[in-house]
DNA sequence: TATATTGAATAACTATTGATTATGCTACCT
DNA sequence: AGGTAGCATAATCAATAGTTATTCAATATA
């Protein structure tokens, strides 16, 4: 059975110091108890540790092997621990985060490594996931904090949100997207709910969702189902899908900000009121973020403000 | 400031049980009783180590960086504290043991190279000093026991009789030694108090005190001053002197029964009660003797009275 | 929608333990 | 002898650890 291990404490000075009188000076008390401490160790382990004698106590083997056990860890614990209370002031060690697929592979790489080159102490772990999964594992103590997307409408957040603390990162455009051919042969032009449904759709795979979402926020009108003809997972590809005249896709409109101005893509925006889709950075309400939290998120806000994700158009 | 090492050990537990339930019934105690030493452990080291939600708790980062460095104490101690208070059933570890110069140089390579065939987890530290110099460091604890020889007077034994509890191992007669000779042509063959102490003496250096011991034991008289023609370390060297016909010197019986058979050397003895060296185990009283301890004295005792040291002529 | 359940937090109480003072012991030193 | 230094012991008091009872919040279940 484990010993009371605040005894190994007062053990350690005692034999460090060879004496309970100094011992019981170092450890801000006072003499008999320290003498006390010592016997119910020896009871509860069992061993005498030392040999009284006049004015000086001799320490046994066992107490001997004790102190080498002992030792390492009481010499080291409490610097480590005023590492864990007490963060150094400089921002390390490893960051989990999570973020959307497109978001993360489009602009973590250089944010990281922007952030690096002025904490180099600090290591990553991206997390490129949908939202939900995001959040459960952010839930579960597995990411430190996450970026995710989520529209406008407050419903479509999946988390728990009375527990995360959600702040807005920048904002973007849903549109849905087609070729300049595509709208003018197939939909002659045309933005009308009987048209839009019956024509053919593209998506990223994991969330038709969005496409509901987009027919509802301009037609308040469900939609049982529609001809999804192609859902494939990069982003990119789907952008290439639009723009071979394959049919219509959501996408964001910063990213095809310069076929628009082209007039190479169309947007389709049946009325003014656009879909946006917010961008946030989402962790637990009740964790105090460390520092290196802190500098991080601090400093991925001022990246996307700086350089103006997404990007307008000049 | 170290917090108190008994919430380490219940931190230990809800952390890898990830749950204060568990932990509790774990540590045979209830669930409150848990909960406060987690909660009391955060205020020490001033940081979160869980974040609570319903039916779980989730480890923040720190308590995963406290976990790491609490761990491999508190899996490793019990086990190693079970060494220490009931050790092995064999025996096992270092013994460091006192022996006087001769009786050690003779007896101790054989009687320990035997003892590591049978037991071969035992290593040895002889110390070959003076008695009193063997019972100083016995008392400091730096040695387990020691072999020491006194002359038969309970005066002579220096340490703190009181603290130590002395067991006979064997004993050996000690006799003024002399060539056949000087006996005959310096001494004349007269062993009166008058005629020994003009003689020439040879002594092993740190204990003329053995030649007015002898001195006192047959006559009774102090001895101011005797003449020491020569103060060798080696004991063989003595010998040979006294072989050369130098002088007296003083030796164990034993090791001349070879040469008092054949009448080369002439044993000294004026009177029929002889000088007896007792050759004693001694320890510290208030200290129980470890396994190893115990069985190695039984060994040496038996090895002693088996091969009758010293050795009887046969 | 209510109800039960589970795991944790909180409060209040009690039992244990820890720390203190006072005292005694013993070897050592003048 | 008398004084002293270091530890042990006893008695007391304060602190704290552990308990029961209760509350709370999020699920699961009817």
């Amino acid at each position: 059975m484990l010993p009371d291990l605040n005894r190994l404490k007062v053990f350690y000075h005692v034999y460090s110091l060879q004496s309970m009188n100094m011992a019981a000076k170092n450890l801000h008390l006072t003499q008999p108890g320290v003498s006390q401490h010592i016997k119910k160790l020896e009871v509860e382990i069992k061993t005498d540790l030392f040999i009284r004698r006049h004015k000086k106590i001799i320490p046994t083997r066992a107490a001997d092997q004790l102190f080498d056990m002992v030792k390492p860890f009481i010499e080291t614990i409490d610097s480590k621990i005023k590492n864990i209370s007490r963060p150094m002031n400089q921002p390390y060690g490893l960051l989990r985060i999570g973020a959307p697929l497109e978001f993360g592979k489009t602009y973590f790489p250089a944010i990281c490594h922007a952030f690096r080159e002025k904490y180099n102490q600090v290591t990553f772990k991206i997390k490129l996931e949908e939202p939900d999964r995001l959040l459960d594992m952010l839930n579960m103590g597995l990411l430190d904090f996450v970026v995710i997307d989520y529209f406008s409408a407050k419903d479509q957040f999946f988390g728990r949100p009375e527990h995360c603390q959600i702040d807005l990162l920048t904002e973007e455009i849903f549109v849905l997207a087609s070729s300049k051919e595509y709208f003018e042969n197939k939909m002659k032009k045309k933005t009308s709910f009987e048209m839009l449904v019956s024509m053919d759709f593209i998506t990223d795979e994991h969330e038709p969702v969005i496409l509901k979402h987009w027919f509802w926020h301009y037609f308040k009108k469900s939609i049982p189902s529609v001809n999804i003809i192609m859902a494939i997972e990069s982003h990119q590809a789907l952008l290439n899908c639009v723009r071979l005249g394959m049919g219509l896709a959501i996408t964001a409109e910063h990213l095809i900000w310069n076929e628009i101005e082209t007039g190479e893509i169309i947007p389709i925006f049946p009325t003014k009121k656009k879909v946006i889709n917010k961008i946030s950075l989402v962790q637990l309400r009740d964790k105090k973020p460390t520092l290196t939290e802190e500098t991080f998120q601090a400093f991925l806000k001022k990246q996307i403000k700086a350089k103006k994700i997404p990007r307008k158009p000049a």
